[in-house]
DNA sequence: CTACTCACTTCAAAGTCTGAAGTGCTCTTA
DNA sequence: TAAGAGCACTTCAGACTTTGAAGTGAGTAG
């Protein structure tokens, strides 16, 4: 290779680095295209080694992101809704899936 | 769905996370299965956001979990080889190109 | 010889994650 | 209807990670 020179930056722009670059977000998008539409607990309950309050922090990126959305569960009269993928983050999820298999695999 | 039961876990193994949750270590080994073996400073350059301290972190974790390898090149004298991705590697790569395409087109 | 590149290391400051605790709210069950 | 459980967070301190700038010693090109 020629001294000096740069090659092609394979990183995604600024705002999604620091959203898909979040520990658990890859995780989380992975839960819900599995899943569907997910509450906070169950969403906890799965991910046994993350915090609230990284949950928290995830989510509001992946919202900011229109990667999830909330939505109404329909039997459920919850104030708050669920958490769900936007038509972008079924996009992401879709293209997540043979690296999700590898994690599982490996 | 039934209250307070628990999904299964979409996520790796825990030597893995911490692998794979690091913030750049997608983006290398996105780039060593696109380019083959590199010398850090190409890597550098590529990844123009990343500091030499976490870069050389990175791909610490990357060969402790046998991700990636230093290899000779024979183009070079020099004492220290080049990174290149073993076959473990190789085969996180080739999971990790779909999203590698979602990330660039999105 | 001199200047440059390489492959790092060091350091302080900023940002992120964990783990435990606590809050106010909404259900369900007796 | 009152108690208890679960929900969806928030707060806090401490640990870990990343940044950004600077510096180091060894190798290489002119």
């Amino acid at each position: 290779m020629p001294r000096g020179l740069s090659l092609v930056c394979p990183c995604p722009p600024a705002g999604l680095v620091d959203v898909v670059g979040k520990k658990w977000a890859v995780c989380v998008v992975t839960l819900l295209g599995h899943h569907g539409a997910l509450r906070f607990a169950p969403i906890q309950r799965s991910l046994p080694a993350v915090s609230p309050a990284t949950l928290t922090s995830t989510l509001r990126s992946l919202e900011r992101e229109h990667l999830v959305a909330r939505v109404r569960i329909s039997t459920d009269g919850r104030a708050t809704g669920a958490y769900a993928l936007t038509e972008r983050g079924e996009a992401l999820y879709r293209s997540l899936v043979p690296f999700a298999s590898w994690l599982r695999a490996a």
